[in-house]
DNA sequence: TGTGAAAAATCTGTAAT
DNA sequence: ATTACAGATTTTTCACA
């Protein structure tokens, strides 16, 4: 072998579409499906999952990581556990619409964001946040508001029953 | 010892609560913030993180799975690797108030439906949902509709920042 | 709880097919 | 992709403070 051997195509997919997703064959599905499920389930038991060897498993998981396919492992802890039980989905604008936009960066170091969308809908922004009680969310509120200058919307969460 | 030796108090933290986070020390905090950020990290490397030896680091995270605190672990994928470009927050409430509430377990099997929350507010619930397309959008919400028999409410994801 | 050490299992890299 | 093998790491278990 001379050249270097491309590995599907030209690395774009369809027509000049940004590099995609490369499609999931069958085995890397469940390889996947598997990880989501175990995060720290060993090769030998990934091998059994697929029917592949092990060599085979091991270098199609490298290279879901390297693809960016999986892009890390998480353990999972209980929010409460962790002294936050009270979960809220926080929808905020702006005050002044010609303000900077930078609400995201601005949020994104406040203990208990947890995440930070833009929306396409009557907000700009939709967090979702983690606190310890009704005051603590009080308070986060305020410091989001100061901290982006936004007006906040709050829904709060009675129970999670799955996610 | 002939006796069981009860870990800590009663098992009840402080009066009568039900059994609670039972608080975390300094140590097993840096365990969980580790284990959320790599959830494969190995016992050495967490040893190092507590300078504890490395079965004792090993007691405590199993204790921290079996008190529940570390439900699980996790390989995080990107949902558009995963073909599922499209995130959305639906807020979903019955048509009629007076039918059986079991949304949580209808919506549960629904391919997409991520999540789902019982909040305070308009709606009765919150989903998170993720799907290939605006198309595959349009029909999960008809299957969301049918199947819990409820009204939505639909937020787009324009751009995840983080979560 | 904790430590330290030995045994068992797992991962990694390489090579031949 | 598969099998096989060796060396390094990691996990597990156990004796003991």
């Amino acid at each position: 072998m001379t050249a270097e051997t491309p590995a599907r195509g030209d690395g774009r997919g369809r027509a000049g579409l940004p590099d995609g997703p490369a499609r999931l064959d069958d085995v890397d599905a469940r390889l996947v499906a598997a990880l989501r499920e175990d995060g720290r389930a060993t090769l030998a038991t990934l091998a059994g999952v697929t029917g592949l060897s092990q060599s085979a498993v091991q270098a199609r998981v490298r290279k879901l990581e390297a693809r960016g396919v999986v892009t890390g492992y998480r353990a999972v802890v209980d929010p409460a556990a962790l002294g936050l039980p009270l979960t809220a989905f926080v929808e905020i604008r702006p005050f002044d619409q010609a303000q900077e936009d930078d609400a995201p960066e601005r949020v994104r170091s406040l203990p208990g964001v947890e995440a930070c969308y833009s929306v396409a809908g009557e907000a700009n922004y939709m967090l979702m946040v983690r606190v310890a009680s009704p005051q603590a969310l009080e308070e986060l509120l305020g410091e989001i508001r100061r901290e982006a200058r936004v007006s906040t919307r709050s829904t709060i969460v009675l129970q999670t029953y799955f996610e």
